[in-house]
DNA sequence: GTCAATATAAGTATAAATACCCATATACGA
DNA sequence: TCGTATATGGGTATTTATACTTATATTGAC
């Protein structure tokens, strides 16, 4: 698999960390060449005048973090493979980096096996998340029912009536579409806030794209 | 890593595809015993008699689908390793499926090598999700801009405001909150709305949680 | 120093949602 | 057959949101 030389680069704010993995990688990988980058726009300029074949990015970093600097850097090499590498609590930003072009998925606390998937798999043109990555995600969708909602069985109807006002209807347009009376209209919203434990339309459509009562 | 006996029980409607899998499954694992169900509810009395090692699960199933066969089989036996299996345009369902416990997700699209290496993550504790699954997933997170609502940047006021409604709040109420006036929560809102390219409080929600304006 | 964006606030008006009350018909399961 | 859930619809009232308008002060970029 690593027969042929290729570059890389390590953006990341902090050195021991860079060097450490630098070390690692030129331990793993026979040929291969290791470029490092302390911010964002170090990191930029790199990939202009290395032309690498995988960046690991760090999403915390100071000047341009790593959201803006993948952003950019997929706008001038789309097919750019770039791995997000990031601490635990950064899991929201993942999305972030998902939109701006990352291949890669890589939590801090990967063992180095991990990060050598990663770097083979985004560069054989697949995508890759580590493993605890996935884990967290699955966990965040089976485990989220703590606000003690439960799984709420809508009837076919309050179904029908929920994902029309997702989909920006007022009742009384509801009521023109499906030919009922806006009054069963208010009525079957009523029920829907009842169910879905909600105050309002906000916290309605809220629990249920948390709890998947919807598809987005 | 085949070296001892496991056992396995496709769950598939069509008998075609059972026996098809079950052939390449034999050929791949050298010490493998292969059970097959046609439907959810024989499928849940296969793995109460023969305890398996892997369960590979439609989701389309005649009698007990695939998503409630998962349900029941996770609350009998937590540990069960089962691994989604359906066609394209069910990935709606992949949340119920990771909701009720399935800890691998292919599709009836990939290859052989891919389903081993589902069997062999699963039986090593760790989740799967075919690159063709994780590839829909991230375009659906990049590409989901189809309305030309462009990402849209909203004021550090506005997002704090945004946030405040999607717990559920009132102008009123958060207009308390952040010691202003009712109307100038009220002038934010509209500024959210158009901004957003909303109607209203359940399309601008929608939209946040679209293009992750908005963290859930 | 000017321009643009933003945060602030208000007037006025209508539309929509929410919160209670009530009733009737139907269907389905114990 | 009896009860529960559901779908339908209405009365009344209040609260909330939305749509227009205008205005001022501040901030930051160029």
């Amino acid at each position: 698999m690593q027969k042929h030389t290729f570059d890389l680069i390590i953006a990341d704010d902090h050195q021991l960390f860079r060097n450490g993995l630098n070390m690692l990688l030129s331990t793993i990988f026979q040929h291969i060449t290791i470029r490092e980058a302390a911010n964002g726009t170090d990191c930029l300029s790199l990939i202009q005048k290395s032309k690498p074949d995988v960046v690991l990015m760090d999403i915390d970093m100071p000047e341009l973090n790593g959201i803006e600097a993948t952003q950019k850097a997929i706008q001038l090499h789309p097919d750019l493979n770039i791995i997000a590498l990031s601490m635990h609590g950064d899991e929201a930003y993942y999305f972030k980096m998902i939109e701006a072009g990352a291949k890669g998925f890589l939590l801090k606390s990967s063992d180095i096996e991990e990060v050598k998937s990663a770097i083979e798999n985004v560069m054989a043109n697949q995508y890759f998340f580590s493993n605890e990555l996935l884990k967290k995600m699955v966990d965040h969708i089976r485990f989220n029912n703590d606000e003690k909602v439960k799984t709420s069985v809508f009837s076919d109807r309050e179904q029908e009536i929920l994902e029309l006002i997702c989909k920006g209807f007022s009742n009384q347009e509801i009521s023109e579409k499906l030919f009922i009376s806006k009054r069963t209209v208010d009525k079957h919203r009523a029920n829907l806030l009842e169910k879905a434990q909600a105050r309002n339309t906000a916290q309605l459509i809220m629990n249920a794209i948390k709890h998947h009562w919807i598809n987005i």
